[in-house]
Order: structure tokens, then sequence, then C-alpha cells
DNA sequence: CGCTAATTTGACCTGGATCAACTACGGTGG
DNA sequence: CCACCGTAGTTGATCCAGGTCAAATTAGCG
């Protein structure tokens, strides 16, 4: 269930990291050498919670991850998926009060890498603490397109819009190609992530597949 | 119209970023002599354009500014606003390809810092850098709570936690106290933000003045 | 005082919510 | 191999928050 520093684990951030800037030798040793203990999860199952004081980041190594928040008689909302490679409470390291919850959405292997370790690696490395940084930019970036699709989007094109960002971020990380990916995600959680009610997301979808733009059964075609 | 390097200039940011972590006599320093290109703006003049590739960061110094996304026939979604002492593009600095606008709400001064000067900066103090990459969390943490009010709340409650934070963000840096602030902003653009049309956000303010929670007539009262 | 932009009001419409069945399907235990 | 059960997906009927359009009314401002 728990285990340490394997440097094969951490070939998938490096990867990721590497596709935006190329390190030294001395800089990808020092990430390979990063403490990580690795945890087996079930599906649907919580990470970190709300109003949690984190002390270390998570790493999804397999599977897929999303955030969210509760409020009042059970409305949800979630701000984000994640798969392979994602450090998606990657922001804790610097304001470590979670504001939201972090859980699985399938079954997922995790690993956990202590702040204390990844605050002398971003002070030794500033390269490494710019690209680290930069992927938070882009969980923003991701934010605001949200934010445009729930604010000015209908459901159609917002459907569109989310199953298009699901697809290419995991071709980006060779999890998907020749327009299929895996989506593991069911109705309700669709609707939590655009602000919709399940209903309407199940008659937008099939305004999706009647237009011929999908086909679904647990994995897509676009 | 435009001077350079005036350590005043740089303080309201010294003391915003100071109140999350304190820096040494050299730090200070650093950041008083980044080189500063100081500019007086109008009113709703643009400042830097979607796809622009930027290679500096804009400070405010003075005045209100506001990004915002335009997609087609007009639709325009609004992300966040900003205050003296934000860095609103600071993003930029590691994704330089703008994805949105960043424009002024009121009149107001800005003061551009190049990029290559922070780069150095934050090579050469990484709890400055720290401090910066935190800056751009707590933007992406205000996403976040956009996200939940868009999807989740209905246009009275969006409205009342939008004031609510534009009012606590004022206070922290020393600009609004007593419930009370400067507003400058009109129903279209609050209505922009929220993702509503501006009739609805006069009716919604109306019954917000009407269950006695706010005074509004170009400045507030919680 | 006159012009323009912003706010307000009214009438009517619609995308998406809600509620309540009902169906399909993958276990699971007998 | 089948009956049962729980979860997820569908469907239909009805409702309402918020949109749209258009016409006042009011504020600012030179």
């Amino acid at each position: 269930m728990s285990s340490v520093a394997d440097p094969k684990l951490l070939h998938t951030l490096i990867r990721k990291l590497e596709s935006i800037a190329s390190f030294s030798d001395e800089e990808s040793t020092a990430i390979e050498n990063l403490p990580v203990r690795v945890r087996a999860l079930n599906a649907r199952q919580d990470i970190v919670r709300d109003g949690d004081r984190a002390s270390q980041s998570c790493l999804i190594l397999e599977g897929w991850a999303y955030r969210y928040k509760i409020i009042d008689e059970g409305k949800r909302q979630i701000f984000s998926f994640h798969v392979a490679g994602d450090i998606p409470d990657l922001h804790s390291l610097h304001i470590p009060q979670m504001d939201h919850n972090l859980a699985t959405v399938t079954a997922a292997v995790v690993g956990f890498i202590p702040h204390d370790d990844l605050h002398e690696l971003t002070t030794r490395f500033p390269r490494i603490a710019a690209v680290l940084w930069r992927d938070t930019l882009v969980d923003a970036a991701i934010f605001r397109q949200w934010l445009m699709s729930m604010g000015r989007r209908n459901a159609f094109e917002h459907m569109a819009h989310l199953l298009c960002e699901l697809y290419l971020r995991q071709e980006a990380v060779g999890l998907a190609s020749e327009y299929r990916c895996p989506l593991p995600l069911n109705q309700l959680e669709l609707a939590d992530a655009m602000g919709l009610s399940n209903v309407h997301v199940n008659r937008t979808l099939q305004d999706l597949r009647g237009s011929g733009m999908i086909t679904l059964s647990r994995s897509t075609l676009v």
C-alpha cells in the first residue's frame, strides 16, 4: 500500500515538465530523488478535504481525480479533473489551507510528496520552480475557460468545450489518440462540473450524439 | 507620461507582499530597484490584448483594472477586477501569450515591469518568487470562488459574494473601511462578470437594496 | 441646456431546473 | 443460470430564474 522513492514513479511528471523546458542532469536527478509515498486508492474517495492544512502535495500516477466543493444542502461544484502527471493540489505548497476537496474519480495510484522537499527543490532550482509555477498558471487558465463556458456559453457549447478539453489533456500525456479517449465520469459529475442538472446533461449529450459529434459508452469519439 | 525607478512607486507592492512574508533588506532593495515604466491611462482602455505576446507585466498603482475575453458576436466574460497593488498579468511571466484582455475600469496609473528583470529577481531570490507565485495562486482561488458562484448560486447570492469580495480586497490594501468602499463598475460590467444580463443585475441590485443589505450610488455600504 | 450613457421598468419568452417515474445493466448471491 | 438489487441513464410533464426586447427615465457632463 505504501512505498518509497522509485525513480520510475516520477517519470510521468518529468516527462510532462520537460515538455516545457529541458532540465540539466542535476535537475532531473533532484526531481527523481524526491521522496514519494505511493498509495493505491479506490474510486470516489477523498484525498484531501476542504479545511485541511496540507503538508504534502499529491501527484497522480494513474487514474483520474477531481477537485470540488460542497455548499449548503448538498450543492456541489466541481472545479477540475486531473489525469496522470497532474499535481492537483500543488497550490497547497504556498497556501496550505485547502479551500476545497480533492478526490479520486476512478481507482487511482497517487504519490505524496512532502512540501518540505518541494520547498527545498524549488529554492535550489529556480528553473524547476518556474516550471511548477507555470503548471499552476495553466490550471488558472483552465479555470478561466470554465468561467467563460459557464457564463457565456449554452449547455451544448459548454459540453463540447469540456469534452474537447478532457480529450486534449489526455492526448497531451499520451493517454489518448485518434480522437478517442477514456471518460470515466458519470452524468452527475459532468453536471456538477458545468453547473447544470444531471437531467439537462443527459439531454445535451443526446443532442451531441444526435448531431454526430460524439459517441459514448465509457469512451469518447469526437 | 512615462518615467523610471522611483522607490516609492513599488511601495504598494512591497507592502502587499510583506503582509505574507517579511523580506530581508537585500530583498526589499532588489524589489525597489526594479525598473518601472509608469503610465497614466484613461478609463476603459485596453492595456494588453488577447493574443499579445507579453514581455512585461503590469502593476496597478492607482485605479481599477479588469480582465475579460470576448467571444463571437460581442459576448463578454469578465474574469477578475484589480486594484492598487495587484499585478493582473503576472502569469504572462511564464505564459507570455495572453489568452484574454487586460483593461482599465477607471482612469489609472500603472507601472510596467520587464519580464527579464522579474526573471532575474525570482531566480536570485526564491523567497520573492514564492510570494509572487503565491499571489497567482490566490488569483486562481478567486476563480474557483467565481466558478462556485456561477455554477451553484442564484443571482442574489452571487451578487452578494461579489460585492463582499470587492470590499474585502480593497479593505486589505487600505482602500476601504467601515463597510464602505468605492465601486466604479457599471451594471453591464457586473453582468458580464457574473454571466447575467444587465437587466437582471439591475433587478438583483434592487433586491439587495430593498433587503437593506446595501446602499449604492458609486460607493457601497454593506 | 442639451446630449449621451447608464439605469430602470414592463411585457413576454425560453433554457434549463425540478420532480417523478421508468429502464438498462452490472454485479452478487442462491 | 437466474432472480434480485443498486446505480446510472432516460423520459415526460411542468415550472421558474433569468433572458430578450423595447421603451422610458435619470444622471453626468461639457
